[in-house]
DNA sequence: TTCCGACAGTGGGGTCGCAAT
DNA sequence: ATTGCGACCCCACTATCGGAA
C-alpha cells in the first residue's frame, strides 16, 4: 500500500468529526490494506510507530525538504527505513539519523510529510487514536468491538491483536489472557473535588491513600520477576528492591498493582522528585538505590497463582491481596459505608495528609479491576490550593488554539514591587474564555515575537495548583504543580497579587 | 430528550542520559 | 565539562460524539 492512501486517509479522518465515520473510513483502508501491510497500517493510523519513539525530534527534523512532485512510498518501505533509523547508535547518530529522516522526507508528498511528521512527533492530529482503530480494526475483521478492545487491553498492544485477528480470524482474541508476564494496561481514576461527593457516587467503598510516586505492575513467576510502568515500559532493572519484595512473598505466581516510592528516615515520603529521579536512573543503579531506596506499596491484585481475578468485585479482590502482601507493603486504607462513611472518609483523608501523602482514592468496592479505562469506581481526591497570580506574557496557541493567546506565564509579586514567575498554563480554559483573553491581553501587549506576546502585568487570574515544587528554571526557585486557570479576576489590581513570600510560607515543606 | 462516559487535544515541569558543542 | 534534546515520569481540564437513561 502507498503511504499516499494512508496520509489521504488520515486527513480525511481529520476532517470529519463524527466518529461513527472515522471508524468507518479506517476499516475500510485496513481492509484494503495487504496482509503484510497491516501490521503497519493499523498502528499508523493510530498515531504510533511499531519501533516506539525514534530519538527523532526538532533537532533531528531539521529544516523542511522540498516534498516530491509524485507518490512512490510504500507503507512498507517507510516502516524498513525507520527500522534502520531506530539502529543507528552512538557518537555521529543524529546526524545519521537526519540524513535518513530527510531522505525519506524528500521521497514524499506534501501530505506524506505532514503524515510523517506528526507520526515521528507523536502529534498525529485527526481525531482518531487507539480507542478509535480498535473499532475500525473490529469493523474491518467482523470482530465484536468489545472483544477487541478487552484483547487489546489483556495484550497491553493493538498491534499484536491485530496481527491475531488478521492471521486467524475472531476466533484468535480468546489467545488474549491475562498472563503472568505480559502486562496488562492499567486502571486508572477519575477527579473528584471532595470525599463526600465520590462516596456519595460509590456507595460502599474504599478509600486509600494517594502516594506520590511512580505507578507499577509487577508480575511474578517463580523465580522470575518483571515490574512494568503506567506505559508497560519494562522497568525491572531499575528497581531491585522491588524485585526482592516481590520474591519474598508467600505466593509464586501473581500480578500486583501497586505505587512505587521512597520514604525518608522519618518514614515520611521523600518527594516525587526525588522518586522520580530514583525511578529514572539506569547507569548505576546500586548508587541510586543506596541514595534513594525506594519501596512498593501494592494496593491491588489481579492474578493469583494461575486465577485471572479482573472481574472480581474490588472487596474480593482485596482479600486476596491481604492474604498475599503483608502490611506494610500494602496501601493503608479504610472502608466507608452507609451513614458516616462521608465522615470516616473524611477523616481518612485529614490523617493522610498528615502523613506527607497527595490525598487518597475513592474506589466502589463492587467494581471489577477496568484495564486500560479510566472507570468511573475509582475517584481520586486532592487538596487544591489557589492563588491571585498575575499574568506576564502569553504565547500563541497550535492546534484549534491556532490564532489564540493559550499558554499563560504567571507572576507573583515580590518584595522589590516587580513580579517572579512562577510557571505557566494553558489548562482550565473555555472556548469563551481563550477568546476573551486573546483580546484583553492584546490590549495590554508590549511585545510579539512571533510566540510569546509580552504583556504590561495588569491582569490578575486565580489559579489553583496541587503543590509547589523546587525548580531551576524560575527565578523564585520553585514552580507550581499541574496550575490551571480558574477564573479571571479583573475586580483585583496587580498589587492585590499573591506574592512570593506567602507562597513560600504556605509550603514549608517545599525549600528553594 | 437529556445526561454522562470515553476520547482526543492542548500542552505543563522535572529528571535522566546521550550526543553535540 | 557543559548544553541541548528526546524519552518518559507525573498530570488537569475542555469539547465533542454517541450511547445510556
Amino acid at each position: 500500500m502507498l503511504l499516499h492512501r494512508l496520509a489521504e486517509v488520515s486527513g480525511e479522518v481529520a476532517a470529519t468529526a463524527a466518529r461513527s465515520r472515522k471508524t468507518a473510513l479506517l476499516a475500510e483502508l485496513f481492509g484494503d490494506a495487504e496482509a503484510d501491510d497491516v501490521p503497519i497500517v493499523i498502528p499508523y493510523l493510530a498515531g504510533r510507530l511499531p519501533q516506539g519513539r525514534l530519538g527523532v525530534g526538532r533537532r533531528v527534523l531539521g529544516r523542511p525538504v522540498p516534498p516530491a512532485a509524485e507518490p512512490s512510498l510504500t507503507v512498507r518501505e517507510v516502516d524498513a527505513r525507520l527500522t534502520e533509523l531506530g539502529k543507528v547508535s552512538g557518537p555521529g547518530s543524529q546526524a545519521e539519523r537526519s540524513r535518513i529522516v530527510g531522505e525519506l522526507m524528500g521521497a514524499a508528498t506534501a501530505t506524506e510529510q505532514r503524515f510523517l511528521l506528526g507520526l515521528l512527533t507523536g502529534e498525529v492530529r485527526q481525531g482518531a487514536l487507539d480507542a478509535v482503530a480498535v473499532e475500525g480494526l473490529a469493523r474491518a475483521t467482523s470482530a465484536d468491538p468489545a472483544a477487541v478492545r478487552r484483547a487489546v487491553m489483556l495484550a497491553g498492544s493493538l498491534q499484536a491483536v491485530a496481527r491475531a485477528l488478521l492471521a486467524d480470524g475472531p476466533g484468535a482474541l480468546e489467545g488474549f489472557r491475562l498472563t503472568v508476564g505480559r502486562p496488562v494496561l492499567p486502571m486508572l481514576a477519575h477527579s473528584a473535588s471532595s470525599v463526600a461527593e465520590a462516596v456519595e457516587k460509590l456507595g460502599s467503598c474504599a478509600v486509600e491513600e494517594k502516594l506520590d510516586g511512580i505507578r507499577v505492575q509487577v508480575h511474578r513467576d517463580g523465580d522470575t520477576v518483571r515490574i512494568h510502568t503506567r506505559t508497560l515500559d519494562d522497568i525491572t532493572d531499575r528497581l531491585p528492591e522491588v524485585g526482592a519484595a516481590a520474591l519474598g512473598l508467600a505466593g509464586e505466581r501473581f500480578i500486583l498493582d501497586g505505587e512505587v516510592l521512597s520514604f525518608d528516615a522519618g518514614g515520611r515520603p521523600r518527594s516525587f522528585q526525588e522518586t522520580a529521579g530514583r525511578v529514572g536512573s539506569r547507569v548505576d543503579v546500586a548508587r541510586a538505590a543506596r541514595e534513594v531506596p525506594v519501596a512498593p506499596v501494592f494496593f491491588d491484585v489481579l492474578s493469583v497463582d494461575g486465577q485471572d481475578l479482573l472481574d472480581l468485585p474490588f472487596a474480593e479482590r482485596h482479600a486476596r491481596l491481604a492474604r498475599l502482601v503483608p502490611e506494610p507493603m500494602r496501601v493503608r486504607r479504610t472502608v466507608a459505608s452507609g451513614t458516616g462513611g462521608a465522615a470516616e472518609a473524611e477523616r481518612f483523608l485529614a490523617e493522610t495528609l498528615a502523613r506527607g501523602h497527595e490525598g487518597v482514592v475513592v474506589k466502589a468496592l463492587d467494581a471489577p479491576y477496568s484495564a486500560g479505562r479510566r472507570g468511573a469506581s475509582w475517584l481520586k481526591v486532592k487538596p487544591v490550593h489557589t492563588l491571585d497570580l498575575v499574568v506576564l506574557a502569553a504565547e500563541w496557541g497550535h492546534g484549534r488554539r491556532a490564532g489564540l493567546l493559550s499558554n499563560l506565564h504567571l507572576g507573583a509579586r515580590t518584595a522589590d514591587g516587580g513580579f517572579a514567575m512562577l510557571g505557566k498554563t494553558f489548562k482550565g480554559m473555555t472556548d469563551a474564555m481563550l477568546a476573551w483573553q486573546t483580546e484583553r491581553l492584546g490590549r495590554l501587549a508590549v511585545g510579539d515575537d512571533g510566540h510569546v506576546v509580552t504583556v504590561r502585568p495588569e491582569l490578575v487570574v486565580e489559579i489553583a495548583y496541587d503543590g509547589l515544587q523546587r525548580s531551576t528554571r524560575y527565578p523564585a526557585g520553585v514552580t507550581l504543580r499541574f496550575a490551571r486557570v480558574v477564573r479571571y479576576r479583573e475586580d483585583k489590581r496587580p498589587e492585590d497579587a499573591d506574592t512570593v513570600a506567602t507562597l513560600l510560607a504556605a509550603h514549608p515543606e517545599v525549600r528553594p
